[in-house]
DNA sequence: AAAAGTACCTGCGCGC
DNA sequence: TGCGCGCAGGTACTTT
């Protein structure tokens, strides 16, 4: 579910409240939302309570926080997580599979529920390496970016709005895949941040094909691509992300707008905004792809 | 080595 | 009403 406006939003509504907060205790419900965690349960719980959070760091559509200057919890939400920051009265979440409890630097305790449906999300404490360009791994605006990541985020590469993110190197890489351009899209180890709703609707703007050969597109209209998407998700980000349904909230259980700018993903059968042919829907490597045939030919 | 396929899960809405 | 099927925002691992 979540691509990075998703887990944009949620990173800035973490760093909001979490910043300078200590952890007081865990509960864990289900210890399948500890995902390639090393330490095992008890690992987890003992070395992030006491533990304080200094910044939320975000790559793509991983989080981490660091905990020490070689440790840091990190989250992914997979297709259905949610991070919410809840008092410690408000009512219960469905499916809250992980509940850490904090008190924040002005003293008040509060609640992150990590909330997963199908449990493809998880969290977990891992080392924090050096990144291998030695400049700051990602995103984190409310304090000094480090030049360190998590040992599991390390292949990930860097996302279309990170200041560091190589338009021209991509998107020479880009041009030499024997792949469909969305397959390339969608390959977080080129590019990181896009998922199945931002591809459909780059590719939309960008009038091409999502089988297309990229190695039968120019660098030039890779380039150009890039743009496009990179443009798609920070309006997607000042809008909040796109919310269809339950399965995506910020950090307070509140959905975002950008399901109202959508072209493409989700549209089927209505009437393209360019040229009025009705959008189509291809089942396409387990999901779906969303397009107008005319605007958009192979 | 690169590209494609499959596994991991739960729950909803649909047609029969 | 109930059941089976397809479908859902992703990633890691396996196979070709």
């Amino acid at each position: 579910m979540p691509e990075l406006p998703e887990v944009e939003t949620v990173r800035a509504g973490l760093a909001e409240h979490l910043v300078r907060a200590t952890v007081s205790s865990i509960e864990i419900s289900d210890i399948r939302s500890l995902k390639r965690n090393v330490s095992g349960v008890q690992g987890f719980v003992q070395e992030l309570t006491g533990s304080t959070l200094e910044s939320v760091v975000r790559r793509g559509k991983f989080l981490w926080l660091p905990i020490s200057n070689s440790r840091a919890l990190v989250g992914h939400l997979g297709m259905s997580g949610q991070i919410l920051v809840r008092t410690p009265d408000f009512a219960p979440d469905p499916q809250t599979r992980v509940v850490i409890h904090v008190k924040t630097q002005a003293g008040d305790p509060l609640e992150i529920r990590f909330v997963d449906q199908r449990l493809f999300g998880g969290l977990m404490i891992d080392d924090l390496v050096p990144t291998s360009d030695q400049l700051p791994a990602g995103f984190s605006p409310e304090a000094e970016a480090s030049a360190v990541i998590p040992s599991t985020v390390a292949h990930i590469s860097r996302d279309l709005l990170d200041p560091h993110f190589n338009a021209a190197a991509v998107a020479e890489k880009m041009a030499k895949k024997n792949s469909g351009i969305k397959r390339v899209l969608l390959d977080q180890n080129l590019l990181s941040g896009i998922g199945n709703i931002y591809a459909d609707e780059s590719l939309w703007l960008a009038k091409l094909h999502y089988d297309k050969q990229a190695s039968s597109i120019s660098k030039k209209k890779h380039l150009e691509l890039i743009e496009i998407a990179a443009e798609v998700l920070r309006k997607a980000v000042a809008q909040g992300g796109t919310s269809f349904d339950e399965q995506y909230k910020n950090v307070n259980g509140e959905s975002g707008y950008f399901s109202q700018s959508l072209n493409a993903y989700g549209m089927t059968g209505l009437p393209c905004k360019r040229c009025g042919t009705p959008i189509k829907r291809e089942a396409w490597a387990n999901r779906g792809s969303h397009f107008c045939p005319k605007c958009q030919k192979r």
